[in-house]
DNA sequence: TATGAATGAGACTTCATTCAT
DNA sequence: TATGAATGAAGTCTCATTCAT
């Protein structure tokens, strides 16, 4: 198993570093192997083509998001609690990693539509875990039960994208954290019973 | 002036068309030519260059956004009636022309961070209208006079797009006019006092 | 039609120098490109690809055997005349051509299946036309009438062939046009009724 | 002396099979070494290069040929019968080893001209062997006395090359040794006195 | 002897842009 | 204005060979 050999998570991250400092199309598979520190070939001993490169860059880094989701949905709290803790989590997780933002939000949606259709089969398990929350808060009363369970969820992974999105665009002029009791607040509102 | 001549809007139009059959990437310069019946040369007697055609045609179809928003905000009703209209407007433009949806929601986002920089410029414009509405609302008292208007304005933009980019991504499978009054619901009760 | 522009043709005979000079592994389209005086990417305007270079190369220059051939079939004389007129003609437009026979002979043969595969197909023009003179021949009893033809066939190509490989694999230190006489007596003893 | 040890031959009847069924320019140096059973740098204990291993493929092969044919010239028959018993088992030995046809007739043709050169000087010994044959046969009177023996020599071997590529790239639709006796026939008639 | 992970040079092709007509 | 043939820079990936174990 490739990935769990040490070279693999050390061209991930080189990966996300060069593509954060050089720009998508910039990203040269040769910047991305200088900067793990490997030859050009060894890249290809661990991934098929570059573009399995990005892929699996997205599918590292986003388990981070699914796992602590995990762990939040867990946690036995209400429902809206669980929403506020995963737009914590969300902009917590960005908010450590301005390389890992740069990419997520702006270089990685430069790639073409087949890239991006995997990404979002990868991103598809996040927002079943938002679907379990929401769901769950109409079960339970704390939300709306007459909602629209799609379009609730895209309206709150939509707020999150667009406000992470604007923050990297800005450069991280401001504290993205502090964003996050603003948009609880709005989102909750907006879901309530 | 280059914009009043008749091919301008013929490269213009030409572009939207060659970009939603062949993707960003694939609509190469003498690709859109060919569309609009002129001579790759040609098109360097309107355009500086590749980007210059992409951010024209940005900015020539969200004039069109940005003249029915103004129509709309000069209305005279209530705040969330004048939120809901214009929920209402961009997903009618969209709805009616998927050749342009396509381009706006996946297509021109693959172009690199340089352009998109131009195309949020032009977007400001369209932006700067939402806030009027919230502030206004805020103002009389139909919106929450205590929110934040960045991350307002952010949640309301970001559930729209991220709705009409999902309606593009499932193959205009569904009625994205339908979804408006859920989503107009969800927004008003997210904002209101 | 790209074959009758002069670049064509001018491209086709720098890549039979430039393969000759270099060796087939190491013609690279550059040297190609520079040997024919044009740009790397105007090669690209006239050929689809490396291979299709290749395979025009041999289509073109095969067709100077074949309409020389054609015309000795005409020729009115007996078989066996126009079997020694054949070699007579193979080893002359080889022996005039230093660079087309290195790269027919040697070069060429180093190209991959798919390549090879079409360039036979290229031949068979002319091994059909061997094929008459030899038909011509059984009938008009001039060559034995019991003989298996494809068999004959291939002993008169396999040893053109061969004596040709010889001399350019020996670098054309003898004279190539003094073999017919020799080749035409073993040949036309081996085939007469 | 490494040819003595059991791995020098596991890897060249590895290689045969290996360039058989994947051609020669994807017969790589792994996937010999995997189908001989041998890490890939084990290889380099027997060989010098990759090169070396397909000299030493067509030495080791080409020793059955020229075994066979010292038996045959010593067997004290006619110049004819021994021509004839030749290519008998030039074409048995072929037909009964069809990787070892394809990889002679047609893969490791497409060698480079450095490759090739040092094949025909394994070749020489065979092609020597046959120069026996007719000389044995224009001094005993058999063969046509004022022939050129390089000529007749070249004819012999270019038909019977001819005549084993044609069969292989016809992937064997037809019987090899079948066609020994109206070969035998047409190339005696040929050289016989 | 044997292994196999790592190396790194090298080439085909695309396409935005130019400029002579 | 309009044309379109020509330009040429630039990047992904393969694979023979090495060498530490």
């Amino acid at each position: 198993m490739k990935r769990n050999k040490p070279k693999y998570m050390q061209i991930v991250d080189a990966a996300v570093i060069a593509i954060a400092e050089n720009g998508y199309h910039q990203a040269q598979v040769s910047k991305i192997a200088k900067q793990a520190g490997v030859a050009d070939g060894t890249i290809y001993l661990y991934f098929k083509n570059k573009e399995d490169i990005l892929i699996s860059v997205f599918q590292e880094k986003m388990g981070i998001f699914v796992e602590n989701l995990q762990a939040i949905i867990k946690s036995g709290e209400t429902s809206s609690e669980k929403l506020g803790k995963m737009i914590e989590n969300h902009f917590h997780v960005l908010s450590s990693d301005r390389h890992l933002a740069t990419v997520t939000q702006l270089e990685l949606r430069q790639s073409n539509k087949e890239i991006r259709l995997k990404i979002n089969a990868i991103l598809k398990e996040y927002l079943i875990l938002l679907d379990q929350i929401l769901i769950e808060g109409m079960l339970n009363g704390e939300f709306n039960q007459t909602m629209d369970v799609r379009v609730a969820r895209q309206m709150v992974f939509g707020t999150i994208d667009e406000i992470t999105t604007s923050w990297v665009m800005n450069e991280y002029r401001y504290d993205l954290m502090e964003q996050a009791p603003k948009i609880q607040q709005l989102l909750i509102n907006a879901l309530k019973a």
